[in-house]
DNA sequence: CCAAAAGTGTTGCTATTACACCCATGG
DNA sequence: CCATGGGTGTAATAGCAACACTTTTGG
């Protein structure tokens, strides 16, 4: 059988992105590199591929070793990016996934921060607790990042699917007005006008009932004015 | 800096598949291997990465030196695929591509043969002029070509697009009649009762016209019976 | 002038939108 | 009992599917 070993190989990267929704803001997890190249700068978190795991793989190991998170997360592969020079140690393709966690707090170390994402005429701006960042992302991340966010819209757009779901803080008691939430923040505020409130209730929570993918099993334990809010639970296939 | 070679490194190929329309159903080409592993066995048309090249430019290497294809394709970029053991060599990843030619005589090769896709209660099989594939491609190609196809049905869905359109043999001649034939092919045979005939030519080729995606331009030239089909030609941006 | 094949019109159904109205709660 | 906020009903509209009808050709 052929040799491999004549065949010059580039090396592989996993990076991944997390995704949550903060103040009612859709947020990516970024860090600041502590190593060069990009010391310093922001990017998204990454590593070597090894050689005894799949890509998968890595990224498991990634979210355990380096952010202790043990859940089991829903991985979705973004697209792979290979142009020459985006790296400058040399030929580094990066195959990019996305993840999504409906708590922030899960992501404990203090290297890893969150950014609100906003949308501007000319592009994505990313807004941390002290740092701003538009296009000063290392290696070609800024790229990545918007063919991601483009991507998850895609996911939710289709609205009858459960995608949105794993964004919700509470699978056993939200709200149509949460899931709405949820879906304001994912097209960055653009849809606000689209649906109203009355036909949102109507047309996507009821329907999703309908197709047994939540249940209603209680009345909103609430203490404003108002008539409280139908509750609802994600039925589990 | 650091050192990159300390890491171990897959090594990362390309596989491409071409689809194209024959005897109005869907084909895709494959090549018999002619060297281990998997010899005499029908897999994608693959190559390794060099160091100086994008995958994009692996892709188009291949098209032309191997395939001698020296048209401007579009390369849409499917999903990358990291399992320890798809390849007995070692390490392999691969990138997966896909491509629509218009003309299959395009591909010249004799190691290159066509072979149309149909679908069966278990998946898909692909039959060539004297050979019947089905599970027996090598690696994971199967499995490859299937989430191809998937993704090339989810494209053309979205009808108000342009996608369909590379299937076209001739882009500045052709009927509504024409173009159906493509989106029957795509699907498979499945939306055959989906779309008569004059709810296609009124909603789906009068709308393309509208939005200024095709003109009208001729009458076709015709030695059949009945009224002779509207021609259309793409308005190129 | 008739059959064939394709373009166009008509009808009804369904999904969506806008918006009004109704209901449950706290103060 | 009223303001607040959420649930539900209603009317208008847009899009689509089914199918009938009309137009243009060849023989």
């Amino acid at each position: 059988m052929e040799d491999l070993n004549k065949y010059p190989h580039p090396f592989v990267t996993v990076d991944l992105f997390i995704f949550s929704i903060i103040n009612d803001k859709l947020s990516v997890c970024l860090s600041k590199r502590e190593t060069p190249p990009f010391k310093d700068v922001y990017s998204l978190i990454g590593t070597f591929i090894h050689e005894d795991e799949s890509a998968e793989g890595a990224i498991c190991r990634l979210l355990e070793e380096k952010l202790g998170v043990t859940n089991d997360l829903v991985l979705n592969q973004l697209q792979t990016f290979t142009s020459l020079h985006r790296d400058p140690r040399g030929r580094v393709i990066s195959i990019s996934y996305y993840t999504i966690v409906s708590n922030p707090d899960l992501i404990k170390p203090s290297w890893a921060e969150w950014f609100n994402i906003e949308e501007t005429s000319i592009g994505l701006k990313f807004i941390g607790k002290n740092t701003f960042l538009e296009d000063n992302l290392g290696f070609d991340h800024a790229k990545i990042i918007n063919a991601g966010v483009k991507q998850l819209q895609e996911k939710v757009e289709n609205s009858y699917n459960t995608f949105s779901f794993q964004f919700l803080k509470d699978k056993n008691a939200f709200t149509a007005f949460d899931l709405q939430t949820v879906i304001n923040a994912v097209f960055l505020g653009k849809k606000n006008e689209l649906l109203n409130r009355g036909n949102f209730k109507k047309y996507i929570l009821n329907r999703y009932e309908e197709l047994k993918y939540i249940e209603k099993y209680d009345k909103e334990v609430k203490n404003t004015k108002g008539r409280p809010k139908d509750v609802y639970r994600i039925i589990e296939r």
